[in-house]
DNA sequence: ATGGCCAATATGATTGGA
């Protein structure tokens, strides 16, 4: 089966990109990100006529995450554990039944946390935290799970063109790298890299400064596989032409094949 | 990573993004 997660910069506005997307590449689940909607205003019904189950925990204006999913949803939870008061919808997990099994997959989008130091910052570093101790609780279950989503953590120098541009950044300051690789080592597979040690492998391209043009990217969008998920991985991969599109979002669509039979 | 963008909002300026 097919899993991929595509930060849309508004579902609204990509609609006609997605839909394209979503016919060529085939995906059976999707998680999308920053759908910068409500629920009730989720353009489900030519999603739903495409033949996915949609499950979607939107916001006005900013942030909002949605899952697409050809196979039927046993159980959809909104929100990260840990939050006490915070509004921020970032986080959607279902679990579904396949011949082999059930899976488990999140859909997440990850605080950007600039201007660092800060309020956002901490933010951040504390969300991230909250992803630990749920994934840690997670992988005690184990079962094939994917967290996957825009993280804003750049993880190595490999992972951005102009590293030295991002060093005072939010997303690739080393506290925000040491986190991300703490979680990584809770026993996580970074399936872009647990595939490719191709360089120039980014998922986002600013709208600004021609960076698309001049390839000065960032690899940020992460799908996370947990041992059981990582032993049925046999590929993955950056849809990058899809930056090329008209009208496109800045992040592209990330994906992997897990040897798992759908149905 | 800034010269250059984009999306949402009772909207024509501001906020947030990365």
């Amino acid at each position: 089966m097919k899993i991929a997660t595509w930060n849309v910069n508004s579902v609204r506005q990509r609609l006609d990109s997605l839909t394209a997307w979503l016919k060529e590449c085939e995906p059976d689940i999707v998680c999308l990100q920053e759908i910068k909607c409500q629920d009730d205003a989720f353009p489900r019904e030519p999603l739903e006529a495409l033949g996915y189950n949609v499950a979607v925990h939107g916001q006005k204006t900013f942030n909002g995450v949605a899952l697409l999913s050809k196979l039927p949803f046993d159980e959809v939870t909104s929100g990260l554990d840990g939050g006490d008061g915070d509004v921020q919808a970032r986080f959607l997990e279902a679990l579904v039944s396949t011949k082999d099994g059930v899976v488990r997959v999140v859909s997440l989008y990850l605080p950007n946390g600039n201007p660092a130091p800060g309020d956002k910052y901490d933010y951040k570093l504390q969300w991230m935290d909250r992803l630990a101790a749920f994934a840690r609780k997670r992988l005690a279950l184990e079962e094939p799970l994917v967290l996957a989503g825009d993280y804003n953590v750049i993880p190595t120098a490999d992972d951005a063109r102009n590293p030295d541009a991002w060093r005072e950044d939010a997303l690739f300051l080393p506290t925000t790298r040491d986190k991300f690789r703490a979680l990584i080592n809770l026993g996580l597979t970074d399936a872009i890299r647990a595939t490719s040690d191709a360089a120039d492998l980014y998922s986002f391209w600013d709208y600004q400064a021609g960076a698309w043009q001049k390839n000065n990217g960032i690899r940020i969008d992460h799908l996370l596989l947990s041992p059981q998920a990582a032993d049925r991985l046999t590929g993955a991969g950056i849809d990058k032409h899809v930056r090329g599109w008209d009208k496109p979002s800045d992040h592209v669509p990330v994906y992997v094949e897990l040897a798992i039979e759908p149905r």
